[in-house]
DNA sequence: TCAAAGTTAGACCAATCAGTCTATTTAGAG
DNA sequence: CTCTAAATAGACTGATTGGTCTAACTTTGA
């Protein structure tokens, strides 16, 4: 069984915005990457801007989750499950090396249209919501602001694995976000 | 006296770019911005490729310190100067709503373009060299490892302010910042 | 079996892209 | 003033952009 063409287009579409940028990647390379006409195309999305919208909230959003390894455990107290869901990260080639893909989108998208900007926010917003729940269920020192706390998590990880595309490596992530993991554990009871 | 016309090209070259990303940014854009015609902008540069690169190395780069105001103050510890620089990047409100411009041009253009990576890498390296120098002029406790810290620092002050462009204020950067604040209050002797 | 709907196919379009080219104006040196 | 080089001016080009349109093929349900 092949796999649907509105299918295809969603992974092919991820990938080489992913990678190139909104502005970077033209529809004749999804095209041609594809292997499909642009009739195609054109019938299951109307527009460009419609078509990675739908990449937003139909393979980033619903793979936030995966990416993050944010499955929680019962078994653990949630900061353990945020200490080894950072230090998963380093096991994604594609996100240490490139970034993450919500984050490039949004540095590239945001500030220039607003639609994308409310699409991107609510995924951030639901993941840090997520965080700040997984925090809030832990035995943390009283005086700790969870919220705040859940941004800067996201912001150190992503900003590790963005300082430099091409000179990362899963061990330069991990000493990076070693402090990360220091601070969190300083923070326990 | 009105300023020479190749340093008001760098000048809109820079905040276009900045702003709307280096494929975002079209020549036509740039000509309207500086109000001159096309043949005076390739006098200056034969490409736009070309003219970007000097942008990275005549205005991005001299002012890496200044953004970051991590003037070596003699009177103060490495440390105290870098809690302080962290703290006046809030003062940046463009800093602080879309971003590193250094950051943003890293992600779009330094997996697919090695000349940008070179010349981005080169001084996101003495960048980080500088705060590295800091650090080892600083009492700290014996087992940070300075380089990792400072590359942590770098990548949680570049996450931060890249959130949300839009969502992001002073109030909210500093909130955040703050956890990295504590850490690195820890570490002192 | 046959018509309707869903899908594929790609020629075609106006607008825009980065970049070239020649002509003209301006500025400075002698 | 005169000559030369620097700078300005913008028409023009071929390639590429996102998007449209009609025709044909395939699938499906009656």
């Amino acid at each position: 069984m092949t796999q649907p063409t509105r299918e295809k287009i969603l992974d092919v579409v991820f990938k080489l915005v992913y990678i190139n940028g909104y502005n970077g990647t033209s529809m004749a390379m999804i095209l041609k990457e594809c292997g499909i006409p642009k009739g195609s195309l054109y019938h299951y999305f109307k527009s460009k801007k419609e078509m990675v919208l739908a990449v937003v909230s139909e393979r980033i959003n619903p793979r936030m989750d995966e990416f993050y390894q944010l499955n929680v455990e019962e078994s653990q107290e949630g900061i353990d499950t945020l200490l080894a869901a950072i230090l998963k990260v380093s096991k994604k080639e594609l996100l240490v090396s490139y970034g993450c893909p919500l984050n490039r989108l949004n540095q590239e998208m945001s500030p220039v249209d607003s639609d994308f900007e409310k699409a991107i926010n609510s995924i951030y917003n639901r993941l840090r919501d997520k965080i700040t729940l997984l925090l809030e269920n832990s035995q943390l020192k009283l005086d700790v602001d969870k919220e705040s706390l859940s941004e800067f998590i996201i912001a150190s990880v992503w900003g590790s694995i963005s300082l430099s595309p091409t000179q990362s490596t899963t061990g330069r992530y991990i000493q990076t976000i070693s402090h990360l993991i220091n601070y969190l554990k300083s923070l326990k009871v």
